[in-house]
DNA sequence: CCCTGATTCGC
DNA sequence: GCGAATCAGG
């Protein structure tokens, strides 16, 4: 059965890609494989990225032209892209890593975000960095005034997180005792993915959400007052954070 | 081994 | 159009 790929689900595909995650990164994010991830850039036109390699040095290399200079051409301001979607699992509380929301975004502190040169290195936005606490966010109803109130409560479970699929995981710490001697990729991915742990905590003051195409003159990103601690607005927020699920099958 | 993306080709 | 299988470099 394949994939319905839906204008929102590709709208995350071209975001993810954008920012540079890893085909496998953006698979999981998506619940499903690289293979769809990179099968579907290719048939969208968006594929330009580094690649670690490059197919069909056999048949022919006539040596005249630097075939890497194409590729520098598409890509030149991505040195390192060095994707890390940092899962900012804090260190402490473990009995409130339930439902993590990942944000989908790069740890690198870009300061303007307004000022995105757009283009292929689009501007980072600032690292998410998802609280210990997820708090519960003020009233759908109304996202466009900021809280009046930080209100930081307790462990309020999920929010009302409910346009996508989004099956939680049943994380039971004491229930998943019996390790395995060999760590399963999933769970070295979902380790390594917890190991990120940048203390910094910073939110922007508009939600950098992007709009549009990086390099369009139409590109832009919200700018709408985000959730406090988060760097989108409520609305995109609900895009932007989806329940962590790393294995493909299991569909939700 | 692991990772990555690229391409092929049956569906 | 889709994506598993396969390939290929790091």
């Amino acid at each position: 059965m394949a994939m319905e790929w839906t204008e929102e689900t590709i709208a995350r595909l071209r975001d993810l890609w954008q920012q540079g995650l890893s085909t496998a990164e953006i698979g999981r994010q998506l619940s499903v494989t690289k293979n769809a991830v990179v099968g579907k850039a290719h048939r969208l036109g968006l594929k330009p990225r580094p690649s670690p390699i490059r197919r069909g040095t056999k048949a022919d290399k006539p040596a005249d032209k630097a075939p890497d200079a194409a590729v520098a051409t598409a890509v030149p301001p991505t040195p390192t892209p060095a994707p890390a979607p940092a899962v900012a699992v804090p260190s402490a509380d473990p009995a409130t890593i339930t439902a993590k929301a990942v944000p989908v975004a790069p740890p690198a502190p870009a300061v303007k975000v307004e000022e995105a040169p757009a283009v292929a290195s689009a501007v980072i936005p600032a690292a998410p960095v998802a609280p210990p606490q997820p708090q519960s966010p003020p009233p759908a109803a109304s996202v466009d005034v900021a809280a009046p109130k930080p209100v930081e409560q307790a462990p309020k479970p999920a929010p009302a997180t409910a346009p996508a699929v989004a099956a939680e995981e049943p994380v039971t710490p004491a229930a998943k005792a019996p390790r395995k001697a060999t760590p399963t990729r999933a769970e070295r991915a979902a380790a390594a993915r917890a190991a990120v742990a940048p203390p910094r905590r910073r939110s922007s003051q508009s939600c950098c959400w992007p709009l549009g195409d990086p390099g369009t003159p139409g590109f832009h990103f919200c700018g709408a007052t985000p959730l406090p601690g988060k760097p989108y607005c409520a609305e995109h927020a609900q895009l932007a954070y989806v329940k962590l699920r790393d294995r493909r099958d299991n569909v939700a």
